[in-house]
RNA sequence: GGAGGGGUGGCAGAGUGGUUGAAUGCACCGGUCUUGAAAACCGGCAAGCCGUAAGGCUUCGAGGGUUCGAAUCCCUCCCCCUCCGCCA
Protein backbone atom coordinates (compact mmCIF):
# COMPACT_ATOMS: atom_id res chain seq x y z
CA UNK A 1 0.00 0.00 0.00
CA UNK A 2 1.19 3.47 -0.84
CA UNK A 3 1.16 6.30 1.66
CA UNK A 4 -1.92 8.42 0.90
CA UNK A 5 -0.06 11.56 1.88
CA UNK A 6 2.83 10.67 -0.38
CA UNK A 7 0.48 10.23 -3.33
CA UNK A 8 -1.18 13.55 -2.51
CA UNK A 9 2.11 15.42 -2.24
CA UNK A 10 3.86 13.71 -5.17
CA UNK A 11 1.04 13.24 -7.65
CA UNK A 12 3.24 13.78 -10.68
CA UNK A 13 5.89 11.31 -9.56
CA UNK A 14 3.24 8.69 -8.81
CA UNK A 15 1.64 9.27 -12.21
CA UNK A 16 5.02 8.65 -13.83
CA UNK A 17 5.57 5.52 -11.73
CA UNK A 18 2.21 4.09 -12.79
CA UNK A 19 3.01 4.89 -16.40
CA UNK A 20 6.39 3.15 -16.15
CA UNK A 21 4.74 0.12 -14.68
CA UNK A 22 2.04 0.02 -17.31
CA UNK A 23 -0.54 0.30 -14.54
CA UNK A 24 -3.94 1.85 -15.17
CA UNK A 25 -4.18 3.01 -11.56
CA UNK A 26 -5.58 6.52 -11.60
CA UNK A 27 -3.90 9.11 -9.43
CA UNK A 28 -6.59 11.63 -10.27
CA UNK A 29 -9.43 9.36 -9.22
CA UNK A 30 -7.64 8.89 -5.95
CA UNK A 31 -6.99 12.60 -5.40
CA UNK A 32 -10.61 13.43 -6.02
CA UNK A 33 -11.89 10.77 -3.64
CA UNK A 34 -9.28 11.67 -1.06
CA UNK A 35 -10.32 15.31 -1.10
CA UNK A 36 -13.96 14.38 -0.61
CA UNK A 37 -12.93 12.19 2.27
CA UNK A 38 -11.01 14.96 4.00
CA UNK A 39 -13.85 17.39 3.50
CA UNK A 40 -16.24 14.97 5.23
CA UNK A 41 -13.82 14.35 8.07
CA UNK A 42 -13.53 18.05 8.80
CA UNK A 43 -17.29 18.40 8.76
CA UNK A 44 -18.10 15.53 11.11
CA UNK A 45 -15.31 16.35 13.51
CA UNK A 46 -16.77 19.78 14.18
CA UNK A 47 -20.01 18.13 15.25
CA UNK A 48 -18.27 15.49 17.30
CA UNK A 49 -16.37 18.19 19.14
CA UNK A 50 -19.66 19.94 19.86
CA UNK A 51 -21.18 16.72 21.21
CA UNK A 52 -18.21 16.04 23.46
CA UNK A 53 -18.35 19.57 24.76
CA UNK A 54 -22.05 19.32 25.59
CA UNK A 55 -21.71 15.92 27.21
CA UNK A 56 -19.00 17.22 29.45
CA UNK A 57 -21.18 20.15 30.45
CA UNK A 58 -24.08 17.81 31.18
CA UNK A 59 -21.88 15.78 33.46
CA UNK A 60 -20.96 18.88 35.41
CA UNK A 61 -24.58 20.02 35.67
CA UNK A 62 -25.67 16.61 36.90
CA UNK A 63 -22.96 16.66 39.53
CA UNK A 64 -24.15 20.09 40.65
CA UNK A 65 -27.72 18.78 40.85
CA UNK A 66 -29.07 20.97 38.05
CA UNK A 67 -30.90 18.31 36.06
CA UNK A 68 -33.49 20.61 34.35
CA UNK A 69 -30.69 22.54 32.62
CA UNK A 70 -29.06 19.26 31.70
CA UNK A 71 -32.24 17.92 30.14
CA UNK A 72 -32.35 20.80 27.64
CA UNK A 73 -28.79 20.07 26.67
CA UNK A 74 -29.55 16.40 26.22
CA UNK A 75 -32.09 17.30 23.56
CA UNK A 76 -29.47 19.28 21.66
CA UNK A 77 -27.01 16.40 21.81
CA UNK A 78 -29.63 14.05 20.41
CA UNK A 79 -30.02 16.39 17.45
CA UNK A 80 -26.29 16.63 16.92
CA UNK A 81 -26.01 12.87 17.15
CA UNK A 82 -28.53 12.43 14.35
CA UNK A 83 -26.46 14.68 12.12
CA UNK A 84 -23.30 12.81 13.02
CA UNK A 85 -24.89 9.48 12.22
CA UNK A 86 -25.88 10.64 8.75
CA UNK A 87 -22.45 12.06 7.98
CA UNK A 88 -20.61 9.13 9.51
CA UNK A 89 -22.35 6.69 7.19
CA UNK A 90 -21.30 8.76 4.21
CA UNK A 91 -17.75 9.11 5.48
CA UNK A 92 -17.49 5.40 6.15
CA UNK A 93 -18.36 4.66 2.55
CA UNK A 94 -15.91 7.19 1.12
CA UNK A 95 -13.25 6.03 3.54
CA UNK A 96 -13.65 2.43 2.42
CA UNK A 97 -13.58 3.49 -1.23
CA UNK A 98 -10.35 5.42 -0.76
CA UNK A 99 -8.72 2.53 1.04
CA UNK A 100 -9.89 0.01 -1.55
CA UNK A 101 -8.47 2.17 -4.30
CA UNK A 102 -5.18 2.62 -2.49
CA UNK A 103 -4.94 -1.13 -1.91
CA UNK A 104 -4.99 -1.77 -5.64
CA UNK A 105 -2.09 0.55 -6.42
CA UNK A 106 1.18 -1.24 -7.17
CA UNK A 107 4.39 -0.21 -5.47
CA UNK A 108 6.53 2.61 -6.83
CA UNK A 109 9.66 1.34 -8.62
CA UNK A 110 13.02 2.20 -7.08
CA UNK A 111 14.98 4.78 -9.11
CA UNK A 112 17.59 2.15 -9.96
CA UNK A 113 15.03 -0.01 -11.78
CA UNK A 114 15.32 0.10 -15.58
CA UNK A 115 12.27 1.45 -17.37
CA UNK A 116 10.59 -0.91 -19.77
CA UNK A 117 7.32 -2.38 -20.93
CA UNK A 118 7.76 -6.12 -20.49
CA UNK A 119 10.22 -8.96 -20.01
CA UNK A 120 12.11 -7.99 -23.17
CA UNK A 121 13.31 -4.87 -21.40
CA UNK A 122 14.78 -6.68 -18.40
CA UNK A 123 18.48 -6.13 -17.95
CA UNK A 124 20.98 -8.94 -17.48
CA UNK A 125 23.29 -8.35 -14.51
CA UNK A 126 25.66 -11.29 -14.61
CA UNK A 127 26.13 -14.93 -15.59
CA UNK A 128 27.68 -17.83 -13.73
CA UNK A 129 28.77 -21.14 -15.25
CA UNK A 130 28.71 -22.33 -18.82
CA UNK A 131 25.74 -24.18 -20.28
CA UNK A 132 26.96 -27.68 -21.04
CA UNK A 133 27.34 -28.85 -24.63
CA UNK A 134 26.01 -32.39 -24.90
CA UNK A 135 27.63 -34.96 -27.17
CA UNK A 136 24.27 -36.72 -27.25
CA UNK A 137 20.67 -35.57 -27.59
CA UNK A 138 19.67 -34.45 -24.06
CA UNK A 139 16.21 -35.36 -22.81
CA UNK A 140 13.72 -33.03 -21.18
CA UNK A 141 12.96 -33.82 -17.53
CA UNK A 142 9.37 -34.71 -18.45
CA UNK A 143 10.75 -37.55 -20.57
CA UNK A 144 13.78 -38.58 -18.55
CA UNK A 145 12.02 -38.43 -15.17
CA UNK A 146 9.27 -40.91 -16.07
CA UNK A 147 11.66 -43.20 -17.93
CA UNK A 148 13.82 -43.39 -14.80
CA UNK A 149 10.71 -44.05 -12.73
CA UNK A 150 11.35 -41.05 -10.47
CA UNK A 151 8.51 -38.83 -11.73
CA UNK A 152 4.97 -39.99 -12.52
CA UNK A 153 2.84 -37.34 -14.20
CA UNK A 154 -0.01 -39.65 -15.27
CA UNK A 155 -0.81 -40.92 -11.83
CA UNK A 156 -0.51 -37.42 -10.36
CA UNK A 157 -3.42 -36.49 -12.64
CA UNK A 158 -5.38 -39.46 -11.31
CA UNK A 159 -4.75 -38.39 -7.72
CA UNK A 160 -5.49 -34.69 -8.21
CA UNK A 161 -5.60 -33.18 -11.68
CA UNK A 162 -3.29 -31.89 -14.35
CA UNK A 163 -0.36 -29.73 -13.25
CA UNK A 164 0.34 -31.87 -10.21
CA UNK A 165 3.43 -33.99 -9.67
CA UNK A 166 4.03 -37.41 -8.11
CA UNK A 167 7.60 -38.33 -7.38
CA UNK A 168 8.90 -41.77 -6.58
CA UNK A 169 11.96 -43.43 -5.08
CA UNK A 170 15.12 -41.44 -5.66
CA UNK A 171 13.00 -38.71 -7.24
CA UNK A 172 11.14 -38.18 -3.98
CA UNK A 173 14.44 -38.37 -2.15
CA UNK A 174 15.98 -35.85 -4.53
CA UNK A 175 13.20 -33.39 -3.72
CA UNK A 176 13.77 -33.88 0.00
CA UNK A 177 17.55 -33.66 -0.39
CA UNK A 178 17.38 -30.35 -2.21
CA UNK A 179 15.10 -28.92 0.49
CA UNK A 180 17.53 -30.00 3.19
CA UNK A 181 20.59 -28.73 1.36
CA UNK A 182 18.98 -25.32 0.94
CA UNK A 183 17.78 -25.06 4.53
CA UNK A 184 21.11 -26.23 5.92
CA UNK A 185 22.99 -23.75 3.77
CA UNK A 186 20.79 -20.79 4.62
CA UNK A 187 20.75 -21.47 8.35
CA UNK A 188 24.54 -21.83 8.27
CA UNK A 189 24.63 -18.36 6.74
CA UNK A 190 22.58 -16.81 9.52
CA UNK A 191 18.97 -17.28 8.47
CA UNK A 192 16.57 -18.40 11.19
CA UNK A 193 14.49 -21.40 10.20
CA UNK A 194 10.71 -21.43 10.63
CA UNK A 195 8.00 -23.99 10.11
CA UNK A 196 4.80 -22.03 9.42
CA UNK A 197 1.14 -22.82 8.74
CA UNK A 198 0.54 -23.30 5.02
CA UNK A 199 -3.05 -22.16 5.26
CA UNK A 200 -3.48 -18.51 6.12
CA UNK A 201 -6.34 -16.11 6.73
CA UNK A 202 -7.42 -13.13 4.66
CA UNK A 203 -5.62 -10.56 6.83
CA UNK A 204 -2.36 -12.39 6.28
CA UNK A 205 -2.82 -12.56 2.51
CA UNK A 206 -3.76 -8.89 2.51
CA UNK A 207 -0.65 -7.94 4.44
CA UNK A 208 1.68 -9.15 1.72
CA UNK A 209 -0.50 -7.96 -1.16
CA UNK A 210 -2.08 -11.13 -2.57
CA UNK A 211 -5.49 -9.86 -1.51
CA UNK A 212 -7.72 -8.21 -2.46
CA UNK A 213 -6.44 -7.96 -6.02
CA UNK A 214 -5.19 -11.47 -6.78
CA UNK A 215 -7.71 -13.77 -5.14
CA UNK A 216 -8.09 -15.74 -8.38
CA UNK A 217 -4.49 -16.94 -8.09
CA UNK A 218 -5.17 -18.60 -4.73
CA UNK A 219 -6.75 -21.84 -3.54
CA UNK A 220 -9.36 -21.14 -0.89
CA UNK A 221 -10.84 -23.59 1.61
CA UNK A 222 -14.53 -23.88 2.28
CA UNK A 223 -16.01 -22.97 5.64
CA UNK A 224 -13.37 -20.95 7.42
CA UNK A 225 -12.26 -19.46 4.12
CA UNK A 226 -8.57 -19.96 4.74
CA UNK A 227 -6.20 -19.74 1.79
CA UNK A 228 -3.43 -22.14 0.81
CA UNK A 229 -0.30 -20.05 0.74
CA UNK A 230 1.18 -19.34 -2.70
CA UNK A 231 4.61 -18.77 -1.10
CA UNK A 232 6.13 -18.83 2.38
CA UNK A 233 6.76 -15.11 1.92
CA UNK A 234 3.14 -14.64 2.98
CA UNK A 235 3.48 -16.27 6.37
CA UNK A 236 7.11 -15.33 7.09
CA UNK A 237 6.43 -11.66 6.47
CA UNK A 238 3.22 -11.68 8.49
CA UNK A 239 4.98 -13.18 11.51
CA UNK A 240 5.56 -9.60 12.61
CA UNK A 241 2.27 -8.12 11.45
CA UNK A 242 0.99 -5.49 13.92
CA UNK A 243 4.30 -5.50 15.75
CA UNK A 244 6.90 -2.89 16.57
CA UNK A 245 10.42 -4.24 16.23
CA UNK A 246 13.57 -2.86 17.84
CA UNK A 247 16.13 -1.33 15.48
CA UNK A 248 18.84 -3.19 17.38
CA UNK A 249 17.23 -6.50 16.33
CA UNK A 250 17.32 -5.58 12.64
CA UNK A 251 17.97 -6.90 10.12
CA UNK A 252 16.07 -10.15 10.64
CA UNK A 253 16.90 -12.99 8.25
CA UNK A 254 14.28 -15.74 8.02
CA UNK A 255 13.96 -18.91 5.99
CA UNK A 256 11.37 -21.64 5.68
CA UNK A 257 10.54 -24.61 3.55
CA UNK A 258 6.88 -24.90 2.58
CA UNK A 259 4.78 -26.33 -0.18
CA UNK A 260 3.28 -23.54 -2.29
CA UNK A 261 -0.12 -23.61 -3.99
CA UNK A 262 -1.15 -21.61 -7.03
CA UNK A 263 -4.25 -21.71 -9.17
CA UNK A 264 -2.25 -20.64 -12.26
CA UNK A 265 -5.58 -19.39 -13.56
CA UNK A 266 -4.13 -17.27 -16.34
CA UNK A 267 -1.42 -19.72 -17.36
CA UNK A 268 -3.37 -22.00 -19.71
CA UNK A 269 -1.06 -23.23 -22.42
CA UNK A 270 2.13 -21.98 -20.78
CA UNK A 271 4.77 -24.45 -19.61
CA UNK A 272 2.25 -27.25 -19.86
CA UNK A 273 4.83 -30.00 -19.76
CA UNK A 274 6.82 -31.19 -16.80
CA UNK A 275 7.15 -29.69 -13.36
CA UNK A 276 7.89 -26.10 -14.33
CA UNK A 277 4.43 -24.64 -13.75
CA UNK A 278 2.31 -26.70 -11.35
CA UNK A 279 -0.38 -26.14 -8.75
CA UNK A 280 1.71 -27.45 -5.86
CA UNK A 281 5.45 -27.06 -5.54
CA UNK A 282 8.11 -26.90 -2.86
CA UNK A 283 10.08 -23.79 -2.15
CA UNK A 284 12.62 -22.64 0.39
CA UNK A 285 11.96 -18.99 0.98
CA UNK A 286 14.11 -16.15 2.28
CA UNK A 287 12.56 -13.14 4.01
CA UNK A 288 14.24 -10.14 5.57
CA UNK A 289 13.13 -7.22 7.70
CA UNK A 290 15.49 -4.27 7.42
CA UNK A 291 15.75 -0.56 8.09
CA UNK A 292 15.26 1.78 5.11
CA UNK A 293 18.96 2.66 5.25
CA UNK A 294 20.12 -0.92 4.70
CA UNK A 295 17.37 -2.55 2.67
CA UNK A 296 19.00 -2.10 -0.71
CA UNK A 297 22.23 -3.68 0.56
CA UNK A 298 20.17 -6.47 2.11
CA UNK A 299 18.64 -7.13 -1.31
CA UNK A 300 22.09 -7.57 -2.82
CA UNK A 301 22.99 -9.94 0.01
CA UNK A 302 19.84 -11.97 -0.48
CA UNK A 303 20.59 -12.28 -4.18
CA UNK A 304 24.01 -13.70 -3.34
CA UNK A 305 22.56 -16.11 -0.77
CA UNK A 306 19.97 -17.40 -3.24
CA UNK A 307 22.25 -17.72 -6.26
CA UNK A 308 24.88 -19.47 -4.11
CA UNK A 309 22.54 -22.47 -4.02
CA UNK A 310 22.99 -22.92 -7.76
CA UNK A 311 26.74 -22.62 -7.40
CA UNK A 312 26.62 -25.38 -4.78
CA UNK A 313 24.81 -27.54 -7.32
CA UNK A 314 27.01 -26.47 -10.23
CA UNK A 315 24.04 -25.27 -12.29
CA UNK A 316 24.67 -22.38 -14.73
CA UNK A 317 22.52 -19.31 -14.15
CA UNK A 318 22.11 -15.67 -14.90
CA UNK A 319 20.73 -12.75 -12.92
CA UNK A 320 18.46 -10.13 -14.42
CA UNK A 321 16.95 -6.94 -13.08
CA UNK A 322 13.25 -6.77 -13.85
CA UNK A 323 12.20 -3.61 -15.63
CA UNK A 324 9.35 -1.41 -14.36
CA UNK A 325 6.79 -3.11 -16.57
CA UNK A 326 7.65 -6.66 -15.50
CA UNK A 327 7.84 -6.27 -11.73
CA UNK A 328 5.40 -7.81 -9.30
CA UNK A 329 2.70 -5.82 -7.54
CA UNK A 330 4.46 -5.13 -4.25
CA UNK A 331 8.07 -4.89 -5.37
CA UNK A 332 10.17 -1.73 -5.54
CA UNK A 333 13.03 -3.66 -7.13
CA UNK A 334 13.35 -7.27 -8.22
CA UNK A 335 16.19 -9.50 -9.35
CA UNK A 336 15.31 -12.78 -11.02
CA UNK A 337 17.72 -15.68 -10.99
CA UNK A 338 17.35 -17.93 -14.01
CA UNK A 339 18.81 -21.40 -14.27
CA UNK A 340 19.94 -22.98 -17.51
CA UNK A 341 17.32 -25.46 -18.78
CA UNK A 342 18.39 -27.59 -21.76
CA UNK A 343 14.77 -28.44 -22.64
CA UNK A 344 14.01 -24.73 -23.06
CA UNK A 345 17.39 -24.07 -24.66
CA UNK A 346 17.43 -21.05 -22.42
CA UNK A 347 17.36 -19.71 -18.88
CA UNK A 348 14.26 -20.29 -16.76
CA UNK A 349 13.25 -18.37 -13.64
CA UNK A 350 14.10 -20.21 -10.43
CA UNK A 351 14.16 -17.34 -7.95
CA UNK A 352 12.80 -13.85 -7.58
CA UNK A 353 14.38 -11.56 -4.99
CA UNK A 354 12.50 -8.36 -4.18
CA UNK A 355 12.75 -5.38 -1.95
CA UNK A 356 9.16 -4.38 -1.19
CA UNK A 357 10.28 -1.21 0.55
CA UNK A 358 7.57 -0.15 3.06
CA UNK A 359 4.75 -1.35 0.80
CA UNK A 360 3.98 -4.56 2.72
CA UNK A 361 5.00 -3.07 6.06
CA UNK A 362 2.35 -0.38 5.71
CA UNK A 363 -0.32 -2.93 4.78
CA UNK A 364 0.67 -5.28 7.57
CA UNK A 365 1.69 -2.57 10.04
CA UNK A 366 5.22 -3.76 10.72
CA UNK A 367 7.23 -1.00 12.34
CA UNK A 368 10.46 -0.49 14.19
CA UNK A 369 11.67 1.83 16.91
CA UNK A 370 15.07 3.42 17.18
CA UNK A 371 14.85 5.75 20.20
CA UNK A 372 18.37 7.09 19.66
CA UNK A 373 17.59 8.21 16.10
CA UNK A 374 13.94 9.22 15.93
CA UNK A 375 10.77 9.59 17.97
CA UNK A 376 7.99 7.06 17.68
CA UNK A 377 8.09 4.26 15.13
CA UNK A 378 8.57 3.86 11.39
CA UNK A 379 7.71 1.20 8.87
CA UNK A 380 10.39 -1.40 8.22
CA UNK A 381 11.38 -2.54 4.78
CA UNK A 382 10.51 -6.12 3.87
CA UNK A 383 12.36 -8.30 1.38
CA UNK A 384 11.69 -11.73 0.04
CA UNK A 385 13.33 -14.14 -2.32
CA UNK A 386 13.16 -17.75 -3.33
CA UNK A 387 16.16 -19.63 -2.15
CA UNK A 388 15.17 -21.55 -4.30
CA UNK A 389 12.18 -23.08 -6.05
CA UNK A 390 12.78 -26.76 -5.35
CA UNK A 391 10.75 -28.39 -8.12
CA UNK A 392 12.33 -26.32 -10.87
CA UNK A 393 15.70 -27.00 -9.29
CA UNK A 394 15.08 -30.75 -9.42
CA UNK A 395 14.08 -30.41 -13.07
CA UNK A 396 17.27 -28.47 -13.76
CA UNK A 397 19.38 -31.13 -12.04
CA UNK A 398 17.74 -33.90 -14.04
CA UNK A 399 18.34 -32.12 -17.32
CA UNK A 400 21.76 -30.60 -16.70
CA UNK A 401 23.29 -33.62 -15.00
CA UNK A 402 22.00 -36.35 -17.30
CA UNK A 403 24.27 -38.85 -19.01
CA UNK A 404 24.15 -40.51 -22.42
CA UNK A 405 22.89 -43.77 -20.87
CA UNK A 406 19.88 -42.02 -19.35
CA UNK A 407 21.28 -41.84 -15.81
CA UNK A 408 21.77 -38.73 -13.71
CA UNK A 409 24.95 -37.81 -11.91
CA UNK A 410 24.05 -36.47 -8.48
CA UNK A 411 25.73 -33.09 -7.79
CA UNK A 412 28.42 -33.45 -5.15
CA UNK A 413 26.71 -31.20 -2.62
CA UNK A 414 23.65 -33.45 -2.67
CA UNK A 415 25.43 -36.79 -2.27
CA UNK A 416 25.45 -36.77 1.54
CA UNK A 417 21.68 -36.27 1.40
CA UNK A 418 21.04 -38.71 -1.44
CA UNK A 419 23.35 -41.46 -0.27
CA UNK A 420 24.31 -42.18 -3.85
CA UNK A 421 26.26 -40.68 -6.74
CA UNK A 422 24.07 -41.71 -9.64
CA UNK A 423 20.35 -42.06 -10.28
CA UNK A 424 19.58 -44.86 -12.72
CA UNK A 425 22.15 -46.82 -14.75
C1' G B 1 -17.47 -29.37 20.96
C1' G B 2 -19.04 -28.24 26.62
C1' A B 3 -18.03 -25.29 31.42
C1' G B 4 -15.36 -21.34 33.76
C1' G B 5 -11.70 -17.15 33.54
C1' G B 6 -9.53 -13.37 30.57
C1' G B 7 -8.19 -9.86 26.18
C1' U B 8 -6.01 -2.23 28.36
C1' G B 9 -0.03 1.85 25.88
C1' G B 10 6.90 -1.30 23.33
C1' C B 11 6.22 -4.99 27.65
C1' A B 12 3.93 -6.01 32.47
C1' G B 13 -0.34 -4.39 34.97
C1' A B 14 -4.38 -0.95 37.66
C1' G B 15 -8.91 0.84 36.32
C1' U B 16 -16.92 -1.27 36.58
C1' G B 17 -20.92 4.95 33.67
C1' G B 18 -18.71 11.79 33.73
C1' U B 19 -11.67 16.26 32.62
C1' U B 20 -9.43 8.24 32.58
C1' G B 21 -6.37 8.52 26.59
C1' A B 22 -5.95 5.79 30.87
C1' A B 23 -2.47 4.82 37.77
C1' U B 24 2.02 2.15 38.65
C1' G B 25 6.40 -0.64 37.25
C1' C B 26 9.91 -2.00 33.36
C1' A B 27 12.04 -0.37 28.81
C1' C B 28 13.35 4.06 26.20
C1' C B 29 14.87 9.55 25.69
C1' G B 30 16.74 14.28 28.01
C1' G B 31 18.94 16.38 32.42
C1' U B 32 21.39 16.62 37.54
C1' C B 33 25.28 14.03 40.03
C1' U B 34 30.09 11.35 38.44
C1' U B 35 36.87 11.33 35.75
C1' G B 36 33.46 7.81 33.07
C1' A B 37 29.64 4.27 33.89
C1' A B 38 26.09 2.25 37.26
C1' A B 39 22.86 3.74 41.15
C1' A B 40 19.92 7.78 42.86
C1' C B 41 17.04 12.04 41.73
C1' C B 42 14.21 15.52 38.18
C1' G B 43 11.62 15.75 33.57
C1' G B 44 9.67 13.47 29.02
C1' C B 45 7.47 9.26 26.56
C1' A B 46 0.73 5.40 22.94
C1' A B 47 -1.02 5.21 17.97
C1' G B 48 -3.89 6.78 13.68
C1' C B 49 -6.39 10.69 11.20
C1' C B 50 -7.81 16.05 9.84
C1' G B 51 -5.41 20.85 10.10
C1' U B 52 -0.08 25.80 7.73
C1' A B 53 -0.89 26.20 12.86
C1' A B 54 -3.64 26.61 17.26
C1' G B 55 -6.18 22.74 17.99
C1' G B 56 -9.65 18.83 17.06
C1' C B 57 -11.41 13.76 16.13
C1' U B 58 -10.86 8.47 16.74
C1' U B 59 -8.81 4.21 19.20
C1' C B 60 -8.70 0.05 25.78
C1' G B 61 -9.66 -7.82 20.88
C1' A B 62 -13.70 -6.97 16.55
C1' G B 63 -18.69 -5.58 15.43
C1' G B 64 -23.44 -3.96 17.14
C1' G B 65 -26.65 -1.96 21.25
C1' U B 66 -28.16 1.05 25.85
C1' U B 67 -26.97 6.35 27.37
C1' C B 68 -26.55 13.29 26.94
C1' G B 69 -21.90 10.49 28.00
C1' A B 70 -18.86 3.61 27.74
C1' A B 71 -12.28 0.79 28.84
C1' U B 72 -16.38 0.42 32.44
C1' C B 73 -23.42 -2.04 31.28
C1' C B 74 -25.94 -5.56 27.33
C1' C B 75 -25.64 -8.80 22.71
C1' U B 76 -22.81 -11.40 18.78
C1' C B 77 -18.16 -12.96 17.03
C1' C B 78 -12.75 -13.82 17.34
C1' C B 79 -8.54 -15.06 20.25
C1' C B 80 -5.89 -16.75 24.81
C1' C B 81 -5.81 -19.64 29.57
C1' U B 82 -7.84 -23.73 32.89
C1' C B 83 -10.87 -28.18 33.25
C1' C B 84 -13.82 -31.90 30.51
C1' G B 85 -14.70 -34.40 25.75
C1' C B 86 -12.40 -35.94 21.12
C1' C B 87 -7.95 -37.00 18.62
C1' A B 88 -2.37 -38.00 15.63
Amino acid sequence: MLDARYVRDNAEAVRAAMRDRGSAWSVDAFLEMDEERRRLIAKTEVRQARRNELSKAIGELMKAGKSPEAAAMKDEVRLVNDEIAAEAALLEQVDADVRDLLMTAPNIPHPSVPRGADENDNVEVRRWGMPRTFDFEPQAHWDLGPSLGIIDFERAVKLAKSRFVLMAGLGARLERSVINLFLDSHTARGYKEWWPPILANAETLTGTGQLPKFEDDLFKTQGEGLYLIPTAEVVLTNIHRDEVLEASDLPLHYTAYTPCFREEAGAAGRDTRGMIRVHQFDKVELVKFATPETSMDELEGMLVDASYMLELLGLPYRVITLCTGDMGFGAAKTYDIEVWMPSYDGYKEISSCSNCWDFQARRASIKYRDPGSFKGSRFVHTLNGSGLAVGRCVAAIIENCQNADGSITVPEALRPYMGCEVIGA
